[in-house]
DNA sequence: CCAGTATCCTGCAGGC
DNA sequence: TGCCTGCAGGATACTG
């Protein structure tokens, strides 16, 4: 579900509600998630602690306590953090939450349970394995020089590149699309046959998206919502997105779908070259 | 090493 | 109406 735009809308709610919050009580019920959620272990751990803030890295999100720590959250497809009041009742699937001692609690709810919910110790976040492995922050200003190498040393399409979170962090399924629409290419060009220019172009269009999409509160397709409910509203510019069979707004032609590494893309043959 | 596919899970839309 | 199939914003284990 949640891609960069949605996640760094989720942590700027986080850092507005939660700051100086202390947390009283764990609860939930330990599943099975992309980690194994242990929530005695975090019942242990989190109380007493106060919320300091909420960092982003790519699609993860950090959030720090004092005494230091830090609980590292994945949305995955389906999730969402809410922060509600005790007498609001929980959604289907809320698999933790954390009570404040103000009552407040931030809930952690995930149908498909793609996310994941674990603690780092402050020692443990530079080594953790997802972490570690994660690629160039696209909002960084040098990403149309940092890009085009990376790009360059592989074959598979830029579609799938832009998606590969060792690469580039936090472009999804919906923004690859829709950058890739912005810079006029198509999403089957290989890597290694796209010119440096054209690479850092598309970085420039992936950054623009981006920054876009996270000023109007990111995308709801259908269940997506920021902890404080507001939803976001880029699904309106959506220009390439699950419009197969509408015309391309810049030159009307049909665009049609394909599937691309698994995903469905949806590309404009005409002005996607 | 790299590239491509299968897989985890629930909900929902669409076809019959 | 009800049942079935396929697809959905992601990451990773596996195969060749």
């Amino acid at each position: 579900m949640p891609e960069l735009p949605e996640v760094e809308t989720v942590r700027r709610a986080l850092e507005l509600h939660l700051p100086g919050a202390r947390i009283a009580k764990v609860d939930g019920r330990s599943i099975a998630m992309r980690r194994p959620l242990d929530v005695d272990h975090l019942s242990e751990l989190l109380p007493t602690r106060r919320f300091v803030r909420a960092r982003r890295r790519g699609k993860f999100l950090l959030l720090d306590f004092d005494p230091p720590g830090t609980l590292l959250i994945h949305l995955g497809m389906s999730g969402r953090l809410q922060i509600g009041a005790p007498s609001r009742p929980r959604l289907a699937h809320t698999h933790l939450v954390l009570i404040f001692e103000d009552g407040r609690e931030l809930r952690l709810v995930d149908p498909r349970r793609f996310g994941l919910a674990d603690w780092l110790a402050t020692e443990e976040e530079a080594h953790d394995p997802s972490l570690a492995a994660l690629g160039l922050e696209p909002l960084d200003a040098s990403l149309p020089d940092t890009l085009p190498p990376l790009f360059r040393a592989r074959r598979s399409c830029v579609k799938t590149l832009l998606m590969d979170q060792r690469l580039v962090v936090g472009v999804g399924n919906i923004y690859a699309a829709e950058a890739l629409w912005r810079s006029g290419m198509r999403p089957t060009r290989p890597g290694n046959r796209t010119s440096v220019t054209r690479l850092g172009n598309l970085a420039r269009s992936v950054r623009a998206v981006l920054e876009e999409a996270i000023s109007e509160g990111g995308t709801t397709l259908r269940d997506y919502a920021a902890p404080d409910d507001e939803l976001g509203y880029f699904a309106v510019r959506l220009q390439v997105y699950g419009r197969q069979g509408q015309p391309c707004t810049r030159c009307g032609s049909e665009l049609r779908a394909e599937v691309i590494g698994g995903r469905t893309t949806a590309w404009c043959r005409r002005c996607q070259r």
